[in-house]
DNA sequence: AGGATAGCCTGCGGGC
DNA sequence: TGCCCGCAGGCTATCC
């Protein structure tokens, strides 16, 4: 489930074949993964320069779950993975298996060290690819109702969305235009390290509250980079790693299992249609002064941080 | 208008 | 063995 630190693992691994790079090829195999609009924002159908045929890739920018393809001439792309997307990079002659079925987009580059193809693959078809004739017609059609990106959510972000508001906490940390990249997995393990309910209304929050989560959101989010992401399923990056963030989940995935701070059993419930699993004394709500310690202490994730190797 | 809900789509695991 | 069902969930459209 590509998240925030997946879809950034991905723009790292994908930069090195990209960037700088001229794009020889680009083939789209299934005309409804890809939207194209013309100058004036007008839906087209796709054309091979729409996804950067011919193309100089300048820079790969990510805003929370999305990626862009910037190219020099100013033509722009977006894609998002959705629940199942890959992107994969496939060296011409090498020996890397790479699943020939739902691949919907191939770009192909050309490099001194020999051309290489960018496959994109989505069994579910949850993702998708979005081109613009430049990059100011994406920012305006596709981030601009993106919040900002929560590796740098504040605790203003939080409490400006939270006012008055008595939707869910985990609802509010999931809707893109407040902080844009948070997903199921990571609202679930902020919340739990944040000691906060996830059904707690967001109009709760108070500000101490608000800059222990956004801290926690950030620092999780950025662990979880260095350690590559959590694969769950069928996440790996464009050189087909998975991530070794998994095992630093505490309650995604482990809803009957034993607290690891409390030995309560966590609790499943189903919050905005989504799986939410929590730890109903550390999470308590209303809350109680006496509730016990959970393990993940603010030093504890700067450890795992430093203890890994953030890749540039 | 904020907030909740259906629907998109495939693969996989459990139960029978 | 094989089939059916439930479940996974990011996002958009739609409804209340």
């Amino acid at each position: 489930m590509p998240e925030l630190p997946e879809v950034e693992r991905v723009r790292l691994t994908l930069a090195p074949h990209m960037i700088g790079k001229v794009v020889t090829r680009a083939r789209l195999l299934r005309a409804d993964y890809c939207e194209s609009v013309d100058e004036r924002g007008r839906a087209r159908r796709t054309k091979p320069s729409d996804l950067l045929e011919g193309a100089t890739i300048a820079r790969l920018d990510r805003r929370g779950k999305q990626i862009a393809m910037i190219a020099e001439d100013g033509r722009a792309l977006c894609f998002h993975l959705g629940m199942s997307g890959q992107v994969l990079h496939r060296p011409r002659g090498g020996r890397r298996e790479i699943p020939s079925d739902h691949v919907h987009v191939v770009w192909t580059i050309a490099a001194s060290n020999g051309a290489c193809d960018i496959v994109f693959r989505d069994p579910r078809r949850f993702g998708g690819v979005w081109t613009f004739p430049n990059h100011a017609l994406m920012l305006e059609r596709r981030w601009s109702e993106l919040g900002p990106d929560a590796l740098a959510a504040t605790a203003e972000d939080l409490l400006r969305a939270a006012a008055g508001s008595r939707r869910a906490l985990k609802a509010l940390l999931l809707d893109q235009s407040v902080l844009a990249g948070v997903g199921n997995i990571y609202a679930d393990e902020a919340l739990y390290a944040a000691r906060l309910a996830p059904q707690m209304p967001a109009g709760e929050l108070t500000p101490r509250d608000a800059a222990n989560l956004a801290g926690l959101v950030r620092e999780i989010l950025a662990r979880s980079i260095a350690l590559g992401g959590s694969s769950l399923r069928d996440y790996v990056d464009a050189e087909g790693m998975p991530g070794a963030n998994t095992s630093m989940l505490k309650v995604y995935g482990r809803a009957g299992e034993a607290c690891m701070g409390c030995e309560t059993k966590l609790e499943r419930m189903v919050i905005g249609q989504r799986t939410t699993v929590w730890c109903p004394r550390c999470q308590a709500y209303p809350r109680v002064d006496s509730s016990p310690i959970c393990p993940q202490s603010k030093s504890e994730l700067r450890k795992g941080v430093k203890q890994s190797v953030i890749g540039s």
